[in-house]
DNA sequence: CCAATATTTCCATTATTGTGGAAATCATGG
DNA sequence: CCATGATTTCCACAATAATGGAAATATTGG
């Protein structure tokens, strides 16, 4: 992942509409979710909800399957973990952590 | 952490110049870095630099500390595994994952 | 207290992003 | 092959964000 990569994929998550979808599509896990359930599940309407979609798409952090007259969104799991790492690479120039990583990754 | 918190944090994280200063202190861990330091190595104008930690700083990822002269600013470790958390809360609805979590953070 | 250095604020300009109504496209069931 | 439901594109407007020059504000060493 390159840093342009990585803005944008944060860009895509930095905003109220997007993160709650990703968020709601995590929970989704592997099944994922259609635009209609996510539209309504967040109260916004269809087209607006379709542009955030795209953005998401675009940086890489969900993937769109059809199925029939639907299209499943799914996050890209891989893609985030990669992103996450990117966020931390080098920590502390590897010295020993200050605060013991918990349930996360490694962050001092 | 509340859902404005986090969008907060990652539109800090989510521009060029933010980034590679976020990144910089990441790797500086607990001894952190001046502005002039970041400046100097990002190459970019000490006033631009100057906004974009104010923007780190109110969304909580960085904190700042004057020493003498210079002000040191650190990444707050403890807020950024919060956020992290914050995106792959309840993942797949607490089922198994399909991808292993590596060296990151369960995320399916 | 003054000179020097570090950092921030002010300001105006430019560029980008979010929004939703209306219309278009797409895929399927009958 | 047409009616229906699902999703996306088009468009224009409003709001927000990034940039850097110039000036202002600390802080300290001498």
């Amino acid at each position: 992942m390159d840093q342009s990569a990585a803005v944008q994929a944060l860009a895509a998550l930095a905003q109220s509409v997007r993160l709650r979808a990703f968020r709601a599509l995590v929970v989704s896990g592997k099944s994922g979710l259609t635009p209609g359930a996510i539209s309504d599940a967040l109260g916004v309407p269809a087209n607006t909800l379709s542009f955030h979609l795209k953005e998401l798409t675009h940086a890489g952090l969900v993937t769109q399957e059809r199925i029939s007259r639907n299209i499943v969104y799914r996050v890209d799991f891989e893609r985030m973990n990669v992103l996450l790492g990117y966020l931390t690479e080098n920590c502390c120039e590897g010295a020993a952590c200050a605060v013991e990583a918990k349930d996360a990754q490694c962050l001092c």
